[in-house]
DNA sequence: TTTGCGCATTGATCTAGATCAAGACTTTAC
DNA sequence: GTAAAGTCTTGATCTAGATCAATGCGCAAA
């Protein structure tokens, strides 16, 4: 399980480093099952989840009690709520198990302590800020600019793994559509 | 004008770095009128800019031909299309001035240099990243979970002075409705 | 000072997508 | 294996917000 994220270190940096040891040892392998809460709006985030196996999903709760999913990670993504982790302060996300899964974390603690200490570390985390926030940015320009109906012809394109993975229902959730309308749209590509 | 950024960026780090001159050499002053475009979609974005004073909008086109704006960027922030950027690839986005303004902007190349050879410019776009993905985060939140009217408060409480200084016409399509509900909704504020 | 263009407002109408409801199907739990 | 719960689909209806159209109002250019 540590094995998959020594090789995504690897991959990132473009080599082992010498201290790769000294990094791993901070994370610890956890084991969830589908619909296990990773974090509940309100509380304080205390992880950053690496996910080995299986898929996470990132959501608000809108004032009629509807999930939105902002975004799902799967295998070989970096996962937290970013703005609490850092502030160490109350979320407004929740993050829960869409799949069974694997996962490795780090506790704050270890991340501030390698971030520090670990210029490797740094620098992955540096490359992964950037790719989220392109992610993100594409994310807004999406739900802005685009339908629904190609909404989901963009997340057939681009994210076709999340596309055949989950429910239509999660999928309907991440694309800002109910579920009826995400069927009927289906009939239509 | 040099002088804005030299303070944002010892007030970033807390002090003003030895080389901050080195830094500062980088940057180019420019000065706009509004309506000038800085970056237009399917060119490459060449610069990071800083805003002195007055402000930007990053926008993309739908297919009807409307404007969605991902964000507004007014004094002591940076812009650019950060994917196109990293990669000099051409952009989705177009950058735009919604007020006269007095801009920095370093090079590509420059920012290269500098991100390699000073550790505190590394810093400070480590922070901008962090600031930036946080935004971005909570942009897409509000735009999935929030109706019409609810995302107008929220730009009031959270960014007043957007709110005031840019045309209601702007302010919608950055809240992703058009101008006439805009009117509609503030009349019931 | 005038001309004209972009913006704001208001009213009338339209529509993409939501909501509500009901039946069939598929997992999960014991 | 059966009960219970969640999911998918289809139909009927509703609604938030878009679009179209007309008017008045700044404000910038000549």
């Amino acid at each position: 399980m540590i094995e998959s994220l020594r090789q995504h270190i690897a991959h990132r940096l473009g080599r082992e480093p010498e201290n790769i040891q000294q990094v791993l040892s901070h994370f610890e392998e956890i084991a969830t099952k589908r619909g296990d809460h990773l974090l509940q709006a309100g509380d304080v985030c205390h992880y950053v989840y690496f996910v080995v196996e299986g898929c996470l999903q990132v959501y608000v709760m809108d004032k009629n009690g509807n999930e939105s999913t902002r975004e799902f990670y799967i295998e070989d993504q970096w996962v937290t709520d970013i703005f609490g982790f850092q502030h160490q302060s109350p979320s407004t996300e929740f993050i829960k198990c869409a799949e069974p899964s694997k996962l490795l974390r780090i506790h704050f603690n270890s991340f501030q302590t390698l971030s520090q200490q670990v210029p490797q570390f740094a620098a992955i985390y540096k490359q992964i800020l950037e790719v989220s926030y392109t992610n993100t940015v594409y994310r807004v320009n999406t739900l802005m600019a685009l339908d629904a109906l190609d909404r989901i012809k963009w997340l057939m394109e681009h994210k076709p793994k999340i596309m055949s993975r989950l429910s239509s229902k999660l999928i309907a959730s991440y694309l800002g559509i109910s579920p009826e309308t995400m069927t009927r749209l289906k009939a239509k590509l």
